[in-house]
DNA sequence: AGCTTTTCGTATCAGTTCATACGAATTTAT
DNA sequence: ATAAATTCGTATGAACTGATACGAAAAGCT
């Protein structure tokens, strides 16, 4: 245990260490987008859910679970959430009632679209210190660890 | 609204947005850290307020707080969580009684010391896709983009 | 058909995270 | 020195996240 430790090194530490620097990776993306999307009332999960519907139609909750990586209780959450509000409508599924298919209500697909610059936005500002070349190889990295199965 | 979008297409999607990504590699190193971790009963944001104790003293939970990126509520939180726990201890600070000096306990630097090589097979697993030079490569890119200030 | 297993969504509980607001203590300004 | 502003921790409320367990529905098996 040593002792008279700087700033600077426990710094040091911690910014070697994955998981440490995904989490604030991932807490300064949150919080660019969502100081952005304060007046639209959209989270960062809020907004990831109204993107794969806006692009694939007929999604149930399961599969949304699969694409965006969640389990299915916080996606439960986030479509209840998103119901309230009125962004999305669910059904039961007519071919296996188990299933509840989702969809954009024109609310939803609005505030979406109204999203959009909001979130273009933010992805510079979060990526200004690297340049287009770097950017590329990040996302290449981080697409390498993020295995699909989970 | 294009239909018929495969499911790879909305994963590439997904695939270039940093907010995304950036969750997806936390929610992965916190899941691998947590499942190592479950008998030790330690939660990622516990060890790394263990962490920056076993390297540091007379740490209050402002620095603290500071150090790890976390708001005061946050802190608070987890350090009634680890303290709950007896892993840690609180105590006023003589010269500004506003502040807590937090300091491990025995038990709580055992438990780190334990958690050590599950947290440093974790890290193998997360990072087993790259090679050494790829590594220090994500870790100077994310390095950039988390800033100290925030 | 009838029984078992699997799948889908939900409910509950715990932990993380932030925003906001409040009380106590300190520091600064007048 | 007294009043105002700032700082530190806490309390409350909301959202995200996963684990576990449960009920309903579908699929598989005998």
């Amino acid at each position: 245990m040593p002792d008279n430790v700087s700033k600077e090194d426990i710094r040091s530490r911690l910014a070697v260490r994955p998981g440490f620097m995904f989490r604030r990776s991932a807490q300064m993306a949150h919080g660019l987008f969502e100081r952005g999307c304060r007046e639209l009332g959209l989270t960062t999960g809020q907004y990831d859910v109204l993107f794969v519907l806006f692009y694939e139609s007929e999604v149930d909750q399961d599969r949304l679970a699969q694409v965006l990586g969640l389990d299915r209780s916080t996606t439960g959450v986030l479509a209840g959430n998103l119901e309230k509000k009125g962004f999305i409508a669910r059904r039961v599924k007519p071919d296996d009632r188990r299933k509840r298919i989702l969809a954009l209500t024109p609310e939803g697909a609005e505030t979406f679209k109204q999203a959009q610059p909001i979130a273009e936005l933010a992805k510079d500002k979060i990526l200004a210190p690297l340049t287009e070349e770097e950017r590329a190889t990040l996302f290449a990295l981080l697409g390498r660890l993020v295995v699909e199965g989970d």
